[in-house]
DNA sequence: ACCTGAACACCGTTCAAGT
DNA sequence: ACCTGAACACCGTTCAAGT
């Protein structure tokens, strides 16, 4: 990359982590391009989507949630593991404004470039989901999808003014209903 | 009302109610205002604000909840009778797609044209609520807001395609985290 | 190689001019 | 009374013309 261009780059990254942080995943591009003074034609030369944008903004974020599964994975209680992943997920999501619906979408379409991101997102909590169920602490009725929609979820209602204030409680009801392993029947 | 503004308020509204079926709550109003056939301020004279145009698609919905959940009050148990409302609650969203959100901005806004409905909704669903937590089914830590919020967070799933599918099965999952009882101290 | 911004096809919303 | 649609201030996205 020539030194101009990575000057625009960079510009424009920190321009639109600003932005994003002010009025959420949505914010106008060209409000974007505007304020980092440079054409509107070379954000879309350096982040062709708002996914790829959105992608290079929230990179570190999903780098530090995905170094915390693995470290949690090694961690004594599977249980508690899951819960400070799901405490996690929920953090990420404070910081970033209505990413969560992007997120969502990006699980099933290939070609966004948050996809990777997300479906690397979805295992980490995967695993340990399975070490939890394995463990006997989580219900072993749902699965990583299923769990990445229920943080999904707290995190549309903390973007929701009149639920946001709830979000807290709603939690750990959720995790309660995560974490109680569901009745099996035994055989005496 | 004249009878030709009568004329068009009605086509108005039925094109309007397609049109929101096909594309959700979001769609475009001047797309509206040309699949009706008037001019757009045509349009803004009947419906003064999108709030204004859905509570008016949705106000027989939200009678039929209504209506559904004062007979639920009457029913033997408390408990199903709140499990009925959630499903109610879910069906009206699955018929609408989008609508949650601005349902759920509508509840702290007096000015939006669908915080009435809102509150008289939430209403409905906190007095089964309380109903089953005097009855001992529901837990006590959580009011009819919380229930609203659970219940617009399901209503949100099923508007991503990734996770629309599992909407059913969380929605067990958290009525069992509402019905459950909170463990209560006995004084013996 | 990279940047620029006009151009295109859309919005939501308002309001002067018409009937 | 009511309707119309141009006008205004915005979008996202593309692409010819510039350096």
């Amino acid at each position: 990359m020539r030194s101009d261009a990575k000057k625009n780059y960079e510009h424009l990254f920190e321009t639109a982590r600003i932005v994003i942080a002010e009025q959420g995943a949505n914010a106008s591009l060209r409000d974007i391009a505007r304020r980092a003074e440079v054409g509107i034609g070379t954000l879309y030369r350096h982040f062709p989507t708002r996914e790829a944008l959105l992608e290079a903004i929230l990179r570190e974020s999903f780098d530090h949630v995905s170094t915390r599964a693995a470290e949690l994975e090694l961690s004594g209680s599977a249980g508690q593991a899951l819960v400070a992943w799901l405490r996690d997920m929920v953090a990420l999501t404070y910081d970033h404004r209505g990413v969560l619906a992007s997120m969502a979408a990006a699980i099933d379409d290939e070609q966004s470039a948050l996809h990777e991101s997300c479906v690397r997102l979805r295992g980490s909590g995967a695993r340990l989901l399975a070490l939890a169920q394995a463990e006997g602490t989580a219900r072993a009725d749902i699965d990583g999808t299923d769990l990445l929609a229920l943080v999904s979820a707290l995190a549309w209602l903390n973007d929701q003014a009149p639920f946001a204030a709830r979000v807290e409680r709603l939690f750990g009801l959720i995790t309660d209903a995560v974490m109680r392993p569901t009745s099996t029947v035994t055989t005496p």
